[in-house]
DNA sequence: ACAACCGGGACCTCCCGTTTTT
DNA sequence: AAAAACGGGAGGTCCCGGTTGT
């Protein structure tokens, strides 16, 4: 029905609405805490009614928002050659992204995951993330050896390097973290391509 | 480990209600939803009443969250002899743990897992409990090889674990899951001590 | 100021309820005493739902304390003629405040006020009250004069007003003490113009 | 039978134990709360039983309430000559009070009445203590000038000074608060005494 | 249509009086 | 008798859905 390469002023009103909500909902959630923020709030800084605030976002949690960093490491995943192997390829995304990624957007998606990770209600939606893109990996992986996404292996492998982000990030509480935080993530994925041995 | 015939009559009533009230919660929500059971029916079915029921569990999640398997699972791994290595361990400590549970306690865990995953109000806590158990594991690894918490290596292992666990647990959705995901499990911990051939 | 019926029906609906809330709140509170009444029992004689008692009032003791005297009183100090000095002006404010006030109505202020200090609960929160009055005066006196509002005698004059109007209160438990309260009040304001002689 | 001039060692003993008790007792409301902080605790960090604490202050709250500045101001306050006018005799009276006073007493002793401030709970024994010493001052200057404790102008006279001594000391929250509190008393003493020009 | 308003209900905290255990 | 656990109930917050006014 529309056009998504030229949308209407209506469209483009409602997209403007709605990032303006969900960014004041952020703002708030940082700011005062999830369960301290309550919908009117969101409503009379985004100035509409709590009713908009319903309409745009059916549920509370629904103001979280995904991750575009995430879409982008799933694309260069993709587009990885078939002849390196699943880690190889994870590393290659990950030189890969770093490379397109401005000096300090690196740091702010960071700092985005942060807050969420910092503020407890919202965790639940980080995890989502952090699930759906395992799911994503594994469909890759799957698709990159021809197995089934319910192989054991490719499912153990998916977790595992969701696994090592996770430790690689919650031990990045020091100085020149984002350094260390791509260090571990090397260390780790390395470790998962020649097995531990501790 | 504690001999019940020791504690006095109040502290084993106090253990059998808070057991009778989460037992009963947890049915409950299995049977009607989480969200569609009330604290008070809880109490009813529970014959407490709803204050006894917060005394216990200060909060709705709680009721869920509260586990007593974790802790098992960290005392059976630091009781592993020290010439096994990580992960021969993890599999000895699970053998273990399997080993001791009841018939259907397993399952009643597993589902309690379950619960969590499928009510995002949850699945925050969820999360906390993964990080605490992931940090416990990264502890009593470095305390087995000599080496430092912050080891990257370590905290690798440790994430890559966990993440094991995750991806086995999210992909059981079939028949026998029970079975499925602990063989799923031995065939991860597998790859993490040999590296991923994929 | 505003003329009733310029304001929609849903404004004077508001403020209808809003009145007989705290109309029949305090009619309760009289009879049967503050402690003894629920918010309940509010909400059913003004036959409403408690969620609305609270929508009004955020708290209990905010049926007392809920003030559009003061309100009143403000406005009509902002809208004295510049001319008067501010003590006069203060005389003219609470004529002219009478003077739109119905027979009872003050009487029922006064009783509220009675009502503050007889419950130890809500004197934590009158005192708020007074002190928001005295930095409004305040305000409005630097504005007046074109001083700034921390200037030492407009200080001291906001809080020697106030300091007038309880002194004046406090006193009054006998006959006629609505008319002796104003007279106190009168002769206090006076001092404060003329200089006390004693 | 105890000779004031010359306070005897048990005195001297005693008067510091109080001091000691009352110190830890505000810094642990401060720090906990009011209503969090239990006579055992202030006790404990006094180094004394309960049984003491409860002889010193009979009460919970006379802890806080206890004040011995009041006292001395009353005091000097009925030693002021006769000849000297209301307000004269209170300006000898502060300035004799603070003579009286260590360097850090009178800070202390204005610390506590933020205290009282800043603890909502607490307000209201604040607001008791100004009444009655509203009325003490009413009293005694009724009996300085042969007059009725009703009289019109001296219950204003009373209201006023109390109600400059609020407001100075709700405005001092910069540098230098102290001098500027007293300069600000003295000022609005002034005031009352010739009249406001405003 | 759009917002405001309202009712209802769940969660949770706190307090106090009663019962039970020690 | 002292302490702990329990029941009951009120205060207070929030969300959501249905109704009413503009």
């Amino acid at each position: 029905m529309d056009d998504y390469s030229e949308l209407g002023l209506r469209e483009r009103k409602k997209a403007k609405t709605r990032a303006l909500i969900q960014e004041q909902a952020l703002r708030l959630f940082r700011e005062q805490g999830y369960d301290a923020t309550t919908i009117e709030q969101i409503a009379d800084v985004a100035e509409v009614s709590p009713s908009t605030v319903f309409r745009y976002f059916p549920s509370k949690p629904d103001l979280v928002i995904s991750d575009d960093m995430d879409e982008l490491m799933i694309e260069k995943f993709k587009a990885q050659p078939r002849d390196l192997n699943t880690i190889q390829a994870l590393h290659a995304t990950i030189r890969s992204v770093l490379g397109v990624m401005a000096g300090g957007e690196l740091e702010a998606q960071l700092e985005r995951s942060n807050l969420m990770l910092s503020v407890p209600e919202i965790r639940a939606a980080f995890w989502e993330n952090l699930m759906e893109t395992m799911r994503e990996i594994c469909n890759i992986v799957a698709e990159r050896t021809g197995r089934s996404s319910k192989d054991a292996e490719i499912l153990a492998l998916s977790g595992a390097v969701i696994g090592v982000a996770i430790s690689a990030w919650i031990a990045s509480d020091e100085e020149d973290w984002i350094i260390r935080y791509l260090e571990r993530i090397e260390i780790g994925l390395d470790s998962l391509e020649s097995g531990f041995r501790l």
